[in-house]
DNA sequence: TACCAGATTGGTAGCGCTAACAATAAAAAG
DNA sequence: CTTTTTATTGTTAGCGCTACCAATCTGGTA
């Protein structure tokens, strides 16, 4: 009596196989699949060789019944840049994929449309929210979730609140180590355009700028600070002030890439070349970076790599939580780089 | 004696417990909550009161496993406009997990690294590939799968092979209806930007372009064909050529929205107002149209929605291939809709 | 030699769900 | 009023995996 087909394309290779081919029980397949001590160095080596033969991958859907270790993680984003939004989805994905946790995504404008969105996630039974920035900086929106009483873990936040557990890197490093770089290349005239002001990261951004600044004993002018929104129009809007000083800058330093490129834009308008006239360089390293003429020489966050260890995080959590332990918050910080591109060069020879 | 944990942030209602509080068997709740017929209105109607009372929601790992129905689906996408690339993620996304299906990512330089990727996908598991564009436009890729015997839908393919399952939007029509909306706007000398020379795409729109202009009688002069390949810098490279004439063209249309970025970019940087000077229209709808200014008037593609149809259409022929059904191409044709922002403007009073 | 701790392996049960069939109730037919 | 059909519900078993506990096998120890 034939029984169902083949599934996962022909690969009906199950635990159960492995564990005929190799002449032990499921349980102990199991255990080395699982990467569990006491197997014997023979047992186990004679198990991967059958893994390997059989080209036997374990079911994600039987062991997260079994082990009744499934989650369902929400994915609460705003509207960041959405270059940003798509490295941040690969890691999201990559890493949930292979935990086998299931996403529900929810966008929302701003913390305020985060209760209602939030609200959804719970009655979808969700287990615990990924929060992408400026989200994740929103203490509204911790405080929803810690109300909900939902393990989340932030992405690339730069309040440091010791309640909640983030990924990030250290904005005011980052900030600073551009800022120095741009100094080495001989620029002391450089101007920086702020994020929105409701972010914190803008404020630690700028900061660092001021920091690498002090310690190089330069100045920073007033008038060589623009107020930006983190978009592309308020790039160019600050920059346009910026560089129409009598004594303009020789290097913007933008603290996202859409206001970095908009700064280009308004540096091509005013007929100024970049870079041999005014360097221009960004922050985050998004897709706007690499396809904008030229290309920003920007401070790098390894989006992708952040997201997937967030999720790692939030299962953990999850999974912590469940066992009735402690909340313990953590928080790791990632290595930024600098990224140089075509948009900075080293100050013109006056 | 305690059991383990709840599950699922407390949420530990299973069908037996739904079953319970109506007074009916799981077997019957299992009916109602997967559309069966045969189930008595009442009764469905007690059901459902009970899943919304008791906020009961399936576990999909169980159902995948008693179903037998989970699938692998890889995702292989190369290098498209990166914005593009988070729109088609989040409708694969929203679509995948829910349908219980696991996701597996690759990227590939061209079609050229696909046969590696594909082979790890196969050695994973995969049972079906996604494919974005331009890969789903690649003949050579589409031969890899059908050698491969997987089954695999394109999403955004302009190549008309009956022979591939696809997701589109019909834009040889959408190139051709945004000419004439710039017609309508009063211009007359409207320049084109090609796409990439391979991209069976480029040559799609390009040929509505010329369709509409014939039929409004209107002559498309060599030099108002620029060649671009899909990026910025080509679209910004062609524009400037395109704008040195002394004959301007009123209007720009680059066939997708980095080129039309670009042109503006040019148009800038020789003094040139967008859009009370020349009127620059992309293609996409991807995020750059909407974060550079002036925000571009485009052609919007339903990105996500298309993506996650794609999902379905996979699912159905994976289903089908394990059947043994014989395979069939599906070719679903979304629509497009013509986006009109700030960068398009009724033809300059001469 | 008898005994025990620790290492290693196996057996049993069940996660939550649904396919397949069995059973029953209701409706239609004879 | 019985028989047949049909609509509706229930029962059983098992998807592939792992938690838990029992069994066996080591290598000492007394």
């Amino acid at each position: 009596m034939a029984r169902k087909l083949g599934r996962r394309g022909g690969n009906i290779v199950t635990i159960h196989d492995v564990a005929r081919h190799v002449g032990v029980s499921p349980m102990t397949v199991s255990r080395v699949i699982n990467g569990e001590k006491n197997v014997r160095e023979e047992t186990r080596a004679k198990v991967m060789a059958s893994v390997e033969a059989l080209n036997y991958s374990p079911n994600l859907a039987a062991r997260s019944l079994a082990t009744q270790d499934s989650a369902r993680i929400g994915l609460l984003y705003s509207n960041p840049s959405v270059a940003f939004l798509s490295e941040f989805l690969l890691g999201i994905l990559s890493e949930s994929s292979q935990s086998g946790a299931q996403l529900l995504i929810e966008s929302c404008e701003g913390p305020e449309g985060a209760t209602v969105a939030l609200e959804k996630m719970k009655a979808g039974g969700c287990d615990g929210v990924i929060l992408s920035p400026p989200l994740s900086d929103s203490t509204r929106v911790a405080k929803i979730l810690k109300d909900m009483n939902l393990p989340f873990v932030g992405v690339a936040m730069a309040r440091p609140d010791p309640t909640v557990s983030c990924v990030t890197i250290d904005d005011f490093k980052a900030a600073k180590a551009m800022t120095r770089r741009l100094i080495e290349l001989g620029h002391r005239r450089i101007a920086f355009i702020k994020g929105h002001p409701n972010a914190y990261a803008s404020q630690i951004r700028y900061d660092g700028f001021l920091a690498a600044m002090a310690k190089s004993g330069l100045e920073v002018e007033d008038n060589f600070v623009g107020q930006g929104y983190f978009t592309y129009r308020s790039g160019f809007d600050a920059a346009e002030r910026l560089l129409s000083h009598k004594d303009k800058p020789t290097a913007i330093f933008a603290s996202n890439d859409d206001m970095a490129a908009g700064a280009v834009a308004a540096a091509h308008r005013i007929g100024l070349d970049v870079p041999d006239q005014v360097t221009v360089v960004g922050y985050d390293d998004t897709a706007m970076a690499s396809s904008v003429w030229p290309e920003l020489t920007t401070v790098r966050q390894p989006i992708s790599d952040m997201a997937g260890l967030a999720v790692r995080l939030l299962l953990d959590q999850i999974r912590a939580y469940r066992m009735g332990k402690p909340f313990e918050a953590v928080r790791e910080v990632r290595d930024f780089s600098l990224i140089e591109r075509q948009s900075s060069a080293a100050i013109p020879e006056a």
